[in-house]
DNA sequence: TGCCACTTGACACTGAGTGCCAGTTTGCGG
DNA sequence: CCGCAAACTGGCACTCAGTGTCAAGTGGCA
């Protein structure tokens, strides 16, 4: 990595980490970009050329998480279901979130103290639930009943994956993800029959 | 009703027809509050009386349609699976978008073309899977497992919706609403395994 | 060393959203 | 019908997010 490129990584980590302090102290609306810049020793402008909103400086990570989830996706053995893919794939999702757990539960307090930064949360869950459903078959070459049901399936199943993160948060991180998240696989696989009991 | 309120109602709307009409035109991020306001003939101020942000003035009819719902999720008759008054309610839903759907499709229109109005929407989405979840089983008084299990489903069932509502908007409405939404239920109470295959 | 490309800071500007107050309109009791 | 209190509106000033532009600075590389 070239001076360059190692500065501007520094300016950009501490840009992050500057902002999470502010936030993790104050709040996020009651923190302006302008505290931030100063706090990193950067002017606002450069701020915005590091993030594109105020929001995007909680999440510095996404691209790099999102990304090597798709690489997940793509190595995985010849003739594994997409399905058991996903599922391998989240599971070690979720061995990095328990990994990293107090700065993961440090961002989810400040999401969810402002409705900006949900937004934006919800933005992001939009991508990853697009990349499952190219995964579970969303593609070009499949046939369209094929993609429609990739589609719902990936939208469920984004969906069961929120409400167990929620879970998660809630239990302040307490709890196994990874047991969480095989509920929100059981739910999808096996449906909601087998004690709803659903009539008719 | 009294000319105080009738006025009222005139004005918010004058506001939302206006509005929708110029974002139809030339797109939300291109119309600017005033405008709008002046389209409607009152000022800048009083718009953000009626509205509180610009998003907003794309859904005037969000808590009516919410609490209409949250109505008919109560007035099931006893005794009836919650998760099929759920479905009953979803399906009484579907019935209106297909009624309004002009409208309905327009206002998608719009969402899509701006991430700030997508954000808007998915907070959107949050209570509505809230409302759902209550009905599954949230509730003080139900066990927590129970509790957790229909959040759980609520979580899954608003991402099926979401995603055959996307369905239904790709085909510009043409579609039947309620065999999507039947399919999205067949999902979740079934699950994935009967095509998907699961393997272990 | 010197040049080019990249990066930064400063400034100005637009537009969303809010607080405040003064003026107007409406509902309502006398 | 009158007048008053409450509700509503418009206008103004202000904060803050985000963008375009340009000049100055700094690192990469021949």
């Amino acid at each position: 990595m070239t001076l360059r490129e190692r500065k501007k990584a520094q300016t950009r980590d501490g840009l992050a980490e500057a902002a999470l302090r502010l936030f993790a102290d104050r709040g996020f609306e009651k923190v302006t970009v302008d505290e931030i810049a100063a706090a990193a020793d950067v002017s606002r402008r450069t701020f915005f050329r590091y993030f594109p909103t105020k929001e995007a400086v909680v999440f510095p990570d996404r691209e790099r998480r999102l990304r090597r989830f798709r690489e997940m996706l793509v190595d995985r053995p010849h003739g594994e279901e997409p399905f058991e893919s996903v599922r391998l794939a989240l599971m070690a999702l979720a061995r990095d979130y328990e990994k990293n757990r107090a700065r993961v539960l440090l961002q989810q307090r400040i999401v969810e103290e402002s409705a900006a930064v949900r937004a934006y949360d919800a933005e992001l869950d939009r991508q990853w639930e697009r990349t499952m459903a190219a995964s579970l078959g969303d593609v070009d070459r499949a046939p369209a009943a094929d993609r429609r049901r990739a589609r719902l399936g990936a939208g469920a199943l984004m969906g069961a994956i929120r409400a167990i993160l929620n879970e998660w948060y809630a239990g302040a991180g307490a709890g196994d993800l990874k047991v969480l998240g095989q509920e929100a696989f059981d739910l999808l696989t096996y449906g909601m029959s087998v004690t709803t009991n659903d009539s008719k």
